[in-house]
DNA sequence: CTTATCTGACATCAATTGATGTCACTTTAG
DNA sequence: CTAAAGTGACATCAATTGATGTCAGATAAG
């Protein structure tokens, strides 16, 4: 699963370029393709043959880097998710710390990102969906790393007043799952409402759900 | 796409059944083995011939009631989501009309039907998100199906008091949204929290929201 | 009974797939 | 220069796909 099988000691660089890093210059390459194919034309349409052709690599390549397509798929997500999980660190760490001031901002990177690249939009919201058991778990680790962010930030602002029969993680889920839904919802209509329109409407939420009581 | 081109005059009964029976029987048959693979192996693995010998029927018959695949895991959502439309509209019309108690018995039903039936659950949630531009925008059709039962019964309690930048319709698929991403991670973690306590950690948001001034 | 329709098991078709292999050419190491 | 390792274009393989066609036997109509 791991390239041509030869040994660490045979391996030698390459017009000037060492092998690990000719390694993980054709991964990233790999994994530009499937972030453009799939993000485009979809996860079926991202065959071998196609995601080779966009990257500009040989097939045998494709198998140095990843067991098979939907490994591709898991890259391209877990990229995506690194890269948001970086920038909402940034954010938050640049910002105020209140609960408001973090959930606005937060929720600026996310629409942010979207709308700037909706290729990473399809990915993170419809193709990583109803491929494999594996990859629906993935989704949803990634979900909680912002359920994480905002259970964080907000239960302080909460306090403990939820009703007993209700599960706090389930109702923070809900809050993420509602911002998921709003992008959802912004991507399929074209992107037409402004950045600003569809934070403050995920921030209606977040805000009647700190006065709860 | 509508089976042998033959005269409808031509038509007559089979086996003591009228041609239009027949066609609707198998047109049935085809959307229970539909739901029956799509929602246990995935869309991926409902191929023609996997659907027909699920289906007890030869493939010729497929394109009698279906133009493709794509088609038959269109009628499958669009049966599914008709089944969850008549069952919310019974539910509301049986129960007391405030906004609270509305609520409390769609998301019953709702909750309910996935866990009864955790195939269903699968298309609804996973399968028909990423198939294509068609599909996607057919889920997002039926999302507004519960966003209209939602604002019908919110709006009054809501009043106008939304901030000016926010969106009202927004907002309110920001609650649909919730109730659809705790639903995903309900059945991805294996229905292990009983209905009762989902359906009141949703109510938490919708409660928070119709207090949100 | 006879004829036309209906049915299901199966054959067929080109196209595409994931995956692996071949081979001439380029680059590096010694 | 020579040998080994790296590269890319391309061939190859069996398997599967969607879609359509064939045909003998079952059923109904007249």
């Amino acid at each position: 699963m791991n390239g041509p099988a030869r040994p660490a000691s045979a391996r030698r660089a390459y017009g000037g370029v060492s092998d690990l890093e000719r390694r993980q210059a054709r991964r990233e390459r790999l994994l530009d393709a499937g972030l453009e194919i799939i993000g485009t034309q979809g996860y079926t349409a991202a065959t071998l043959r196609a995601v080779c052709a966009q990257a500009g690599l040989t097939e045998r390549y494709f198998y140095e880097s990843f067991a098979n397509r939907e490994a591709l798929l898991a890259g391209v997500h877990a990229r995506l998710i690194e890269e948001l999980r970086a920038a909402l660190t940034q954010a938050f760490s640049a910002g105020e710390p209140s609960a408001q001031a973090r959930a606005r901002a937060g929720l600026a990177v996310f629409f942010g990102m979207l709308r700037a690249d909706p290729r990473k939009a399809r990915v993170l919201l419809f193709e990583v969906l109803g491929v494999s058991p594996e990859l629906d778990r993935q989704h949803q680790q990634a979900a909680q790393v912002f359920l994480r962010f905002v259970i964080e930030a907000f239960r302080p602002v909460m306090g403990q007043r939820l009703p007993e029969q209700a599960s706090e993680s389930m109702v923070f889920t809900g809050l993420v799952g509602g911002v998921f839904q709003v992008a959802i919802r912004w991507h399929l209509g074209g992107y037409h409402l402004p950045v600003s329109r569809v934070v403050e409407s995920c921030l209606v939420l977040f805000r009647a759900l700190s006065r709860e009581g």
